[in-house]
DNA sequence: GCCAGTTCATACGTTTACGTATACCAAAAC
DNA sequence: GTTTTGGTATACGTAAACGTATGAACTGGC
């Protein structure tokens, strides 16, 4: 390494891309648990040491100049590789202690991890399970999660995935709702139903057109963001949607509905970072997980 | 990024290549401008940090542990994108000015370098360059230098290459020498040739072989792993060699030898860093050494 | 239009990390 | 055997970086 070239702070390193990710200083210190006056210092430095404006600073807030962004790459690598040291690090330590955090669909995670939490509390009682129910994707390389439960598999080389089940969905309904609108459960009708289902239904139409089901744009009238929201939506009875087979089954005044669509089938992928991977805590927590996916 | 698990000290990390890079904390405390007690510190730090021993202290030196092993591999990593991020800073300073360094074989130093630092006087008085004459090939990847002149074609896809000729090199000795044994310029004759030659004359005999001459390996009675000390044997009469054609001509006293066996060929390639590549005082450079060299 | 909640910039006292100096140890050179 | 030359470890005064406090400017809700 030539150390005559490379002669800025690391650290001015690290305080740049907090920066670049979070938008602004105060975010950046926020993030790295420190001041604001010592991030703006230490993207100074750096700026003074690569001799290139890093961001145009206004009064509400900063935008990140040309150089910036060409550097950003560079540094968000420096950031990958600072994430896989902590990763292998924590590898080298067998107590099964401290913290896992777990992100999936907020319906499993009321269902399935809380199962696995139950169980690893009298097994592993030193470990503290963090859930992150997000609809969007965790982004497991940069380690905002150590375990992810995924319906399609990663392609990430650097995650390793295990599939733990093939689960199906189809459509379900409260007992109130059928009441309500008139509607027998074996009956092929649809045309008056209303839909709970995702705010985006173009894509989720076209599904079930192949399945033989006709939707109208118009009959999803309850989008929601999260899975959750929408089961309560179901069990409330305002309205018919999708919802796992497995999940349903728990509910007895759900009803399935037209039993001639046939089910949607998904994959169960259980996920985490290779080098997380032989870490102790991560694997007991893994293996649970996988136990009670597999039990369901 | 998750800040919460990579909490560690940044600059610890640097410490922690230079010291496995060096082999010592005093080594990498004068690569890194700095001193043993602020790397001792820098490391023990880290080793905190990551709840890892990283080196086995002793008296006389240090001993990376298996752990420290696993993680060098990403701490490499983040030397590598610093370095990067060093070079594309480069990229926007706009002045031919600053240092530049080269690395070549030495005879190509003496003869073509010095030819383009001749020229770069002249056009592009604030440049200073470093010539790095070395036997082994230098890391361009790490910015060990910044242009080498080479020999066989580059594989690493984050070098830039150019083939500026493909020059041929033949067996010479000085007059004196050939007066002395006796050896007529056109005579096929080798039996009682001395060769001055690599170190490792084995591999060039079957190269030789391959031309229809054969050398016994107790012809090598002057190895010399400088090209440039073979040459000046050359000179002295002290045997005969392989030298490049393009070098020979300029010494009157230089006889080729053996006429019938035909002239080995080599490419030369001018290589640089990608990231270098665009980098203006870089390019005066790469342009003065690429004409320079195909003049020859 | 005003006020709460942002943002970045700046001043100043305190803490932290650095460099100097030195002790100590082992292997190689004399 | 002694000296030289490498290395690590430790103590301590100094200098650099940090956090607190505060100011100025902009946004968005009321």
């Amino acid at each position: 390494m030539n150390w005559q070239e490379v002669n800025f702070d690391w650290n001015q390193v690290r305080a740049f891309l907090a920066t670049a990710e979070e938008g602004s200083f105060s975010g950046a210190a926020r993030a790295l648990s420190t001041t604001q006056p010592t991030i703006t210092r230490q993207v100074a430095g750096l700026e003074t040491s690569l001799n290139s404006l890093l961001f145009e600073r206004s009064t509400r807030g900063l935008r990140m100049t040309l150089a910036g962004q060409q550097l950003f790459e560079h540094v968000r690598e420096m950031g990958s590789a600072a994430s896989r040291i902590s990763m292998v690090a924590q590898t080298f330590n067998n107590e099964v202690s401290g913290e896992v955090s777990i992100t999936a669909v907020d319906t499993l995670c009321v269902k399935f991890v809380a199962q696995a939490i139950r169980r690893l509390k009298h097994s592993a009682p030193g470990l503290t399970l963090r859930i992150i129910s997000s609809v969007q994707i965790q982004d497991l390389k940069h380690r905002d999660a150590d375990i992810a439960i995924r319906h399609v598999r990663p392609t990430q080389s650097s995650l390793v995935a295990k599939l733990v089940g093939n689960w199906t969905a189809s459509f379900y309904a409260h007992q109130s709702y059928l009441d309500q609108i008139g509607l027998r459960p074996d009956s092929a009708d649809h045309e008056n139903v209303e839909i709970i289902g995702p705010s985006d239904p173009v894509q989720f139409i076209e599904i079930c057109k192949g399945r033989g089901l006709n939707l109208r744009i118009d009959q999803f009238t309850l989008p929601c963001t999260s899975a959750l929201v929408a089961h309560e939506m179901l069990r409330a009875g305002l309205g018919a949607g999708v919802t796992a087979d497995v999940i349903a089954k728990a509910e007895p005044e759900f009803v399935r509905l037209w039993p001639h669509v046939p089910p949607i089938d998904f994959p169960v992928w259980l996920v985490t970072h290779q080098e997380l991977h032989t870490s102790k805590k991560i694997r007991v927590v893994f293996d649970v997980l996988e136990q009670v996916l597999k039990e369901a």
